[in-house]
DNA sequence: GCGACAG
DNA sequence: ATCTTGTCGC
């Protein structure tokens, strides 16, 4: 995995405009079909926001195809972007890319945020994805943008996540009486295969389990 | 002008 | 994301 990891002195946007800009230019490369092997490295990565040091905490792991966990590591950044919605990516992907950095190379990688379903079909799945070169797949908590009708009831039931006549992403219950989580194309991974390889790595619980895990490495350490 | 709005 | 009490469920 080569990183072009912005670092504490490396080029970021200052402005939503310049952002704006960076994402028209990058997502041109975002691969819509299946470019990926079988996953073996399975990585998630999740960001916490300390606001009193004003910086982001980062946590990423590795997990092997059972579930278990075979690295992790963690990154702190200091704050460089506001929260906007559809910029996610400049708040928090300096700080996942450096926890990123310290794994060995993934095979897939578990984005918690969006991928195409995005205003410009760039959401930060598609931006580590893109960056890193490496397959991922946006699995978000809520909706972005984009009109659904409710999935059926029961686990493993989806519909389509709509922009005008376009799909953007799948509504997805993956597990019995909780609400659906919303799966994108974040880079090298079909649709289709975004939402098998979720319902896969969920197994059960609402989020797929590297961002499970993840998110509580996170916490534990400064969220 | 008024909502909606990943984390 | 974070702020926050009780509350329901396994």
């Amino acid at each position: 995995m080569t990183l072009a990891c912005p670092g504490q002195s490396q080029p970021w946007p200052e402005d939503v405009a310049a952002a704006r800009r960076l994402q028209e230019a990058l997502r041109a490369r975002v691969v819509c079909v299946d470019r990926l092997v079988s996953p073996m490295r399975i990585g998630g990565v999740d960001i916490h926001y300390d606001r009193r040091r004003r910086r982001v905490f980062a946590a990423a792991v590795r997990l092997d195809p059972t579930g278990e966990l075979q690295a992790s590591a963690l990154a702190s950044a200091p704050l460089r972007f506001p929260y906007v919605p559809g910029y996610l990516a400049f708040r928090e992907a300096p700080a996942a890319l450096e926890a990123l950095a310290v794994l060995e190379s993934l095979d897939l990688l578990f984005v918690d945020g969006h991928g195409r379903a995005h205003p410009r079909r760039f959401g930060i799945a598609c931006h580590l994805g893109v960056l890193l070169d490496l397959p991922t797949i946006g699995v978000a908590k809520s909706r972005l943008i984009g009109r659904f009708t409710e999935p059926g009831p029961e686990p493993g039931a989806w519909s389509p996540l709509l922009d005008g006549d376009e799909v953007i992403g799948a509504v997805v219950r993956t597990r019995a009486r909780t609400r659906p989580v919303f799966v994108s194309i974040g880079h090298r991974v079909s649709l289709a295969t975004a939402i098998r390889l979720t319902l896969a790595f969920a197994r059960g619980f609402r989020l797929p389990e590297p961002t499970r895990l993840a998110d509580r490495l996170s916490r534990a350490h400064g969220g």
